[in-house]
DNA sequence: CGGATAGTTGAGTTATCTCAAATGCAGTGG
DNA sequence: CCACTGCATTTGAGATAACTCAACTATCCG
């Protein structure tokens, strides 16, 4: 009764991959179920498309003939997509946190985006083969991969599908235009101050958070690979925004004390 | 018979804004003319959907009875596009080079790329309105306004010109990873070496630079837009990459001497 | 309980920045 | 033609943000 919404979630969507494969399953008995594993995939592109069976509007994909694509779950930290791969499915997460990165010849990372409920790896993936970047779980995550070309054409043919995807588009635009910015020209401070807000605002627009306390999967290595930091600097800071109470972090949960300060970090260098 | 290849041009497509408006010629007398002003859109997008005028094909444009885009000229440093402005109308470079900006609430800029003849200012541009960036010229540059709508449509109805777009936004795709890499986990060094490598493969592939030398209009403050750094600092790296020999530097005209070198620089750190 | 992973803290190093002054170079007006 | 102005580049000295290394502690999970 205790490992409930992961197991719910489970027998209405019956997992292939990983788990089946071996892997142990996450939550402990001992900590609360995070709410981040209920199907919180409201603003899901392709839920609206027909083509997940998770929400069946029955006909899109019976139609076709196709087996429908199966949720997949993965325990935190194993590898959904490798960087070398190069594939017509396209991942979607259903539920949990997962990371896009790229890393060097020299070895070193960069996280690009995380990834939410709901998200598509990237809407340039509408458009292109999935390569080049690599796509790992953070928390325990559940996805399916849909077909590339299948999601497409369904896109480009509904007005209102194909203004979603221009959003999404925007989107990522904009956000890149703010990670150059972070990366290039902001202190430490302001990349970490506007990753975690931004990390809250999206929460906050899926409705998976309501209040100003999130579920926080994500390691201080993470945190430093997002930013482009040392996990060493990245310990530091926070334990200044904790000094400072702009921010609660403890064990997996992360609360915002004092958004506004949060922001005037930002603003200021 | 000195300012060739302006003149010519600028004769054959009738110049509006800028320079009309009154902001002087700027290729002196002395200086030879660049090859960069020299129409060397080839791998243009626009050019093959037949809208643009420079290469009528006739039908398109007259058909509908629009009057088409007339190439405008800017002088370096104009900004085409302000950062707050909102058009639905892209930019696409016929020739010179152009920078794309953002800058941060806190007056910090950062280039997010450079534009060179036959570029769009993005791909993303079919499917929003030009907004939140800011274009500005960085050598003479001549461009067109085209319609977001109609070249969308356009594009979406030719297979040949979607997939294009999709190449198109791949490579814009990959240029943002190796952009986070180079400004989140690369040393200067590296930065430069691949921000100029990647010019010349650029020049190189559109055909405007044959052999290892290519004009350079870049201030050292662009250059440190570029790659996040100070104008100060990238002047001492560029020293240092003379003196190594790795590439000849002066006027306005750049010359790599060893490529090979450069790419090591990248790959070691 | 014990091993592994994650986080914390301090000391010393280094890459990059800031400031400032000097030089060069191009365009302007006398 | 020349002095003058404004901008770009160069160079040096000192400051600082972020890094590396290393030891220590806490937490997780078997």
């Amino acid at each position: 009764m205790l490992k409930t919404s992961i197991s719910q979630y489970d027998t209405s969507a019956p997992q292939i991959g990983a788990l089946a494969q071996g892997a142990a399953p996450v939550a402990s008995a001992g900590s609360p179920a995070p709410s981040s594993f209920l199907p919180t995939c409201s603003g899901c592109l392709v839920r609206e498309t027909g083509l997940c069976p998770g929400f069946a509007l029955g006909k899109a994909q019976s139609d076709r003939g196709l087996n429908p694509p199966q949720v997949q779950v993965f325990p935190p930290r194993r590898t959904i997509l490798h960087q070398r791969e190069d594939t017509e499915f396209v991942p979607v997460i259903c539920s949990g946190w997962a990371s896009v990165s790229t890393t060097a010849p020299n070895g070193r990372k960069q996280i690009v985006s995380f990834l939410l409920s709901g998200d598509l790896a990237s809407m340039n993936y509408l458009f292109e083969p999935c390569a080049g970047r690599s796509v790992e779980a953070v928390s325990q995550v559940s996805f399916r991969r849909f077909p590339r070309a299948e999601l497409r054409d369904v896109v480009f043919k509904n007005p209102a599908l194909l203004s979603k995807l221009s959003q999404g588009l925007r989107e990522e635009r904009e956000r890149f235009d703010q990670a150059s910015l972070d990366l290039g020209r902001r202190s430490a401070e302001a990349r970490l101050a506007r990753l975690l807000l931004n990390l809250l605002e999206r929460l906050r627009r899926k409705g998976i958070a309501s209040d100003s306390s999130i579920d926080f999967p994500l390691r201080q290595q993470q945190l430093a690979d997002a930013t482009g930091l040392t996990a060493v600097h990245v310990c530091k800071i926070l334990s200044r925004f904790r000094a400072n109470k702009l921010v609660a972090l403890s064990g997996r949960r992360l609360t915002f004390l004092d958004t506004k300060g949060l922001q005037d970090l930002v603003e200021w260098d």
